[in-house]
DNA sequence: TCATTGGGTCAGCTTTGTTGACGCAATCAT
DNA sequence: ATGATTGCGTCAACAAAGCTGACCCAATGA
């Protein structure tokens, strides 16, 4: 992996060690100013949409998950976003009155409400989802398919254990909003997370 | 690969080029994904460091960026991280009180101040680094060389014309703290900046 | 029947961003 | 040399989005 990915700095003065030690630090430095630039830039986009309408960033999480995946529970979403539930609330409570989310309470356990996103919901988050398709399908296409999956390989690497499962639980290929195989498992596996593993400030 | 994972809330039926087009958007879907969740865990550790020293984020944004570029002048850090002097003010001050920070008043315009970390601040930003460095080290390593090659070229593909600049002049080939060519055109690139160009929010 | 669980809510605090308005010293232009 | 501009600092007030702790209700389930 060391040799030929680098390139990057002039390294100046240096030994041989030295220079590949200097090179693997430059290396992380760079994907730490390549994350907060390339995070903050993502997100510009619908930031400026959402301060149009008086909501921000954590509205948009909301209708994009939901957006994901209709049908998902209170606490299944607050296992996703790995924030309180007084958090949730504030930005969820809003969304429904204002017509964006609609609740519904659960076939299987009437205590649960199921979310999902109005017909004015599914419009915003479309309008939010376009906005941000702009900048990443530029990306991607400057970059190319194989960087695109080395991209991915790479952001998946950075997730921990309960990141990466809420990932597979999102983009897995059960499509259906309410899945064949609802609570079994599924259930169990949100529960722990409900109340947020990782502490977690998420900008 | 289409069939089964569609669903989706209003797709309903389909042709085939409608598949195609899902399968972009459920690619593009998944990007958003991916740099939620990966972004969030790439900082969750340093955040648990700073949260045990009553900092924040914004701190070690400060922290990291002189420790790239020491001799950073207060516009120009302000040009990077694109907040408002008074944001940047706020934990400048106290990283400076408590001897994290030094500066020194610029040599070719006295105006200036010159931002640099002391030792202090050097073993904090440090401690930091390596934290992060676990991470981000384990998922260059999963994902191996030519994937860390597209995660780069993809997150710098995200960024917008200015952050570009900013990047090129971190990252750039002139590593003394003091670059040999100081103000001629640095200057005046990053001048426009410093009052942000995008008035960006940055979790 | 009664403890547990899913969800909601009140109240108060923190961090990190934002505006707007000034003040001071150094530089630059007329 | 004077006067405008620039670089930096600071006061004050506000907003977004996290957090904790304390309670409450209704539905589940042992």
């Amino acid at each position: 992996m060391p040799e030929g990915m680098d390139t990057r700095a002039g390294a100046g003065p240096a030994g041989a060690g030295r220079n590949l030690l200097f090179l693997r630090e430059e290396e992380l430095r760079l994907a730490q100013d390549l994350l907060f630039f390339g995070y903050r830039d993502f997100t510009a986009g619908p930031d400026a949409i959402l301060a149009e309408l008086g909501m921000g960033r954590a509205h948009h999480r909301v209708l994009h998950f939901l957006g994901r995946r209709p049908g998902l529970t209170v606490g299944e979403l607050l296992g996703i976003l790995a924030i309180t539930k007084q958090s949730l609330s504030r930005v969820l409570t809003p969304l429904m009155q204002q017509g964006y989310v609609a609740q519904s309470p659960g076939r299987a356990d009437r205590r649960q409400r199921l979310l999902a996103l109005t017909p004015e919901g599914e419009a915003l988050e479309r309008r939010l989802f376009e906005r941000q398709r702009e900048t990443v399908t530029r990306a991607y296409r400057e970059a190319g398919p194989v960087a695109v999956e080395g991209f991915r390989h790479v952001m998946r690497g950075l997730m921990g254990p309960d990141a990466r499962k809420a990932l597979e639980r999102l983009s897995g290929t059960d499509r259906p909003s309410v899945r064949a195989t609802p609570p079994a498992d599924a259930r169990a596996a949100a529960r722990p997370a409900a109340r947020p593993v990782v502490p977690g400030k998420t900008p």
